[in-house]
This record gives C-alpha cells, structure tokens and sequence, in this order.
RNA sequence: GCCCCCGUCGUCUAGCCCGGUCUAGGACACCGCCCUUUCAAGGCGGAGAUCGCGGGUUCAAAUCCCGCCGGGGGCGCCA
C-alpha cells in the first residue's frame, strides 16, 4: 500500500458523539497502522447551524481521546474561493447548470411524489434552459443553486473495503445540489474537492454516507480527480436497534469525560465496537491497537452500544493498567475539573479530598482502586478516609436497632480502651483488637466488625476495616469512636 | 414507497473468504461456590446461540447457492 492518509472530518453541530468519535479512531489506528497521516477538516459549509464551541468542544475531546493529526484542522468555511473555481469549471463543462426553482415548488413537487406514492426526484426542470432564459432570470436577480446534472442510466459500481462490492443506479437520484441559493457549497461536493485536494487515500466513515458515495462518485469522475478507497462502518445502535442518539442516553464523548471515564479505556472500548483483534486480546493499549488494527477484521454488522462493558472495562484501567500516582493524579485531576458536577455528598467529600496532600489520596486510592469503577465513584468508595464526622446511614441505624444500642455500646467502649492503650494503631493491631473484643464479650466476630464498621464510618458497607485504620491512625480511630458513643445516647 | 446495508448466546464478538478440527470459542452481564469483618475485587464452576427462517448443493454447511422474513441506514438548498 501506498502512503496512507486518512480523515475525520466532523461537523461542529454538536458535541463530539461516541460513533464519530469511533470513526475517528478507526480513521486514526488505519493510518497510524500503516504509517500513514491523519487530517482533521471541519465541515462546517452549513452557517446556520455550525458552531465555533463545538468545534473548540470536538477538538479538545479528540485529543482528550489520544487521538492527534498531522494536518489541520481545516475549516470548509474558510475554502470557499478554492469551491468556486471548481463550480465555474463544472458549468464551463457543462456538468452543472443554474436551477432558478423556489424552494417552495420543490417542496410542492416532493410533497405530490410521496402522496402519489413514487420516490422524489428534481425533474430537471431548469435543466434545459435557454441561454436568454438564464439571463433574463440572471438580470431580474433570481436567486438560484446549481445543481450537478447526473447522468442517465449509469450505474456506479464500488468496492467498499468492508461492505464489499456496492452497486447504485444513478437514476435514483435526480440532479443534486452542489451549492446553495446564498453561494455556500454543499457537503456532497466540497467533500469530493476536499478529499482530492488533500490526497486523502482512504474515505473511512458512517455506513450513514454509504448512499451518498455514488454521487460523490460522479463528481470525481466530473472534475476529473482519482476515486480514493471507500470504506463504511456499520453505524452504532442503542439498547433498541436504532442509531445511537440522545434519547439513549450519554452520547457524547464529554459526557463520558464527566461521569468520570478513563480516555484510554473509551478508546479501547469503542475501538472494540465492529472491530475484533485477531488474537483475542480486548484490554489494548494505543499502540497495541494501531499494531493490530485493520478494516479487513470489521464486522459488518451494526453494534450495540453496551454501557455495562465500557463500565467494566474502565475499572480494569484502574485498578489494574493505570499505575498508582498516575491514577491519583487523574482523581485529584477530575474532582478539580468536575467536582462541582457532583452530588452535594461527594462534593464535600471532594473538598477534602483536594485539601489533603498527594501523598495521602495516593494511599487512599491504593487501598481502594478495586472498588470503583469510574472517578466519579471515588468520593463516595474513600469517603471514611476523608471525613471523620458522618451521619448514620439508614442501614446503619437499623443495624443498631436491631443489635440492640447497649451491645453497640459495649463493644465500641471496650474497643476504645484497646485503641487508646495501643502505642501505634493500625491494620493489625485492628484486626488484634477486634478479635479480644470477640472473645471477651462473647460476641460473634461478626457481630464486632459489623458495629465498629458503623462507629468508623456510619455505614453498613465498605473499604476493610483495617486498611482504613492502616490509613488515618490511631487518633482519628478514638475520634470516631467517641463521637458514636455521643450518638448512641 | 424506492435504493442500499446487515442477520452467531441478552450484549460485544471468534469462526464464514479456503465446507469436516464447532458436542460453535472468548468477553460483559447473570447464577452458584470459594476467599472474607461488609460491599467490591479476585479464584473456580454454571446456565445461556438447534448459527433469522425455508429450500437446495454435498458423504458432510454457521461456513457455498436461491428464496423469504426480520432489523437498520439513506432518499434535503444537513453532514
């Protein structure tokens, strides 16, 4: 093969969506694979609905993703005067002409095809036009678009790289527009100009545009450019079969970002969505993806999004590809970033967090990386590291009903007078402590570890006992117990 | 309606091109057991797909051929 150069040409309509971005990373692992160059090109030819956020938005995500180019990115709406000279050569040519019809008789022609029940077709009514007709609509400033007049009765044979061989009947279509009434060019034909100019070898994009490739396929041959390859990925779906959209939920990139999700692990997994290694192997870093990657090994079924695996697969990149000061740095990173996104509960959990030093957070996430599975969940799993003064949970208070308040009492007064002897107090001397307690009161251990884990830390459920001990010591440990005792009463 | 694409466990998929090694493999989720001071994590095991359906071809089909059905995408002065 030669040198490879593909594309990701986004429009900045919106934020950056999961099958865009995955598009992405296909176009990214396909040239990186083959040592080839990347090129960012933002679609923005429509202005009504392009905006500059978005396209600052869509950026920073990619990046955020590990995804980098090597050119761009280009702006459609800044190469407008590079269109032009290509629309005058196609009128000079003959292939495009002026279409004065009002938007109003081409709704009314659509209108009456889906009542008599034929697909919709321009009729090429200004296609024929004379030359004094042309100019007298030209004179009374008649707004027009031009359109590309399509051949009859071709038919345009590909070979996509995942679909295989794609035939159309060009007769399905009618003349297209390639620019506006406002002089702006439209997406099907800029794209061809584009992917020319830029020598762009292979097209890898949403099976969405797989119908468009025909046309495109006839200004290429018009304006007399090489066809590049052709490759479409089947589109992703939700829950229900249909294309991924808002109505599913999280789509967009950011929001992922926000709930706390590792770049590497949304890459990983959205690389894994169409596209299998051949070995099997799912956790994959960048570069063993771009090592492995291939369009050949697509699958050209569409996939459904399966949140509950890119969940899953996020707490595999922490608790085990990530290493310890790199994971606490991203914590420290998004509680700074996105705290304020979180529940009241966290949020104050979050502000001890930041006042505490590296150190300390780095111990806290080493004795509880295996139990979240996004940052987001940080908070709310190290929370009895951070705060020393909690309120009962409900469970917790059940827990004591039940256990009867004078047991509770018993052992956290006992265990007390144990702490408060020990010279040093940690994991061990916890573990120690507790089983005296045990056997002294006559109590199931059980019963001794489930009341001094709510003395600790006010709820039923959690990190090990003695790794939090291990952590915050033996005065925070008396602290908490004397402060449960006050609650008992 | 027309055009195009797709169809293996609930989900992501391996296998399909080059028929037998597939009593269809792996991962997520699910269930059980073990570990254990709880929740997780981890270890072990289990259930789960007559390979959309129906015909062929063949000694043999998930794999090749045909038809049907189902799902999805596109039919713009959006991209």
């Amino acid at each position: 093969m030669g040198k490879v150069k593909t594309r990701f040409a986004p429009s900045p309509t919106g934020w950056l969506h999961l099958g865009n971005a995955r598009t992405a990373i296909f176009s990214y692992l396909f040239a990186k694979h083959h040592g080839g160059r990347l090129v960012l090109r933002i679609e923005d030819t429509d202005r009504e609905r392009s905006k500059k956020e978005f396209e600052t938005a869509i950026i920073e995500d990619l990046k955020w993703l590990g995804i980098d180019w090597d050119e761009g990115p280009y702006r459609q709406s800044e190469r407008f005067e590079i269109y032009k000279k290509y629309v005058d050569l196609l009128l000079e040519k003959g292939y495009a002409y002026r279409c004065f019809c009002t938007q109003e008789e081409l709704e009314a022609e659509r209108e009456k095809a889906k009542k008599e029940g034929r697909p919709y077709r321009y009729n090429g009514k200004c296609r024929h036009l004379s030359k004094e007709e042309i100019e007298k609509n030209l004179k009374e400033g008649k707004p027009y678009t031009i359109r590309f007049k399509v051949p009859d009765g071709r038919e345009i044979v590909f070979n996509d790289l995942i679909k295989g061989e794609v035939r159309f009947n060009v007769n399905d279509f009618g003349d297209f527009v390639i620019v506006r009434s406002d002089g702006s060019p439209v997406y099907n034909f800029v794209v061809v100009i584009d992917d020319a100019i830029m020598g762009i070898t292979h097209v890898i994009r949403g099976e969405d545009h797989l119908s468009n490739t025909p046309k495109q396929i006839l200004l290429y041959e018009a304006l007399g450019f090489p066809i590049p390859k052709f490759a479409h990925l089947p589109i992703i779906l939700g829950e229900d079969r249909s294309k991924l959209s808002k109505r599913h939920g999280a789509v967009s990139v950011r929001q992922y970002r926000i709930d706390g999700y590792l770049p590497e692990a949304l890459l990983n997994f959205l690389s894994l969505l169409g596209w299998y290694p051949k070995d099997g192997k799912e956790i994959l870093s960048k570069e063993e993806l771009i090592e492995r990657f291939d369009l050949e090994d697509i699958h050209n079924a569409p996939a459904v999004f399966n949140r509950e695996k890119l969940h899953w697969m996020n707490g595999v990149y922490i608790r085990e590809v990530l290493d310890l000061d790199d994971l606490t740095q991203r914590v420290i990173n998004y509680l700074k970033q996105y705290g304020e996104k979180l529940s009241p509960e966290d949020q104050k959990v979050a502000k001890e967090i930041l006042k505490k030093p590296f150190g300390y957070v780095k111990e806290v996430v080493s004795k509880v990386r295996d139990s979240f599975f996004t940052l987001k969940e940080f908070p709310q799993r190290a929370k009895p590291f951070f705060l020393e003064e909690y309120t009962l949970s409900p469970e917790a208070e059940k827990q004591i009903e039940k256990a009867t308040p004078e047991v509770a009492k018993n052992i956290t007064q006992l265990f007390l007078e144990k702490v408060k002897k020990a010279e040093t107090f940690g994991g061990e001397e916890f573990k120690k402590a507790a089983k005296e307690v045990s056997k002294e009161l006559k109590l199931k251990p059980g019963m001794v570890f489930k009341t001094l884990r709510i003395a600790l830390t006010g709820e039923t459920q959690g990190v090990g006992l003695d790794l939090l001990a291990d952590v915050v010591g033996k005065d925070s440990v008396i602290k908490r117990l004397e402060r449960f005792l006050t609650l008992l009463k």
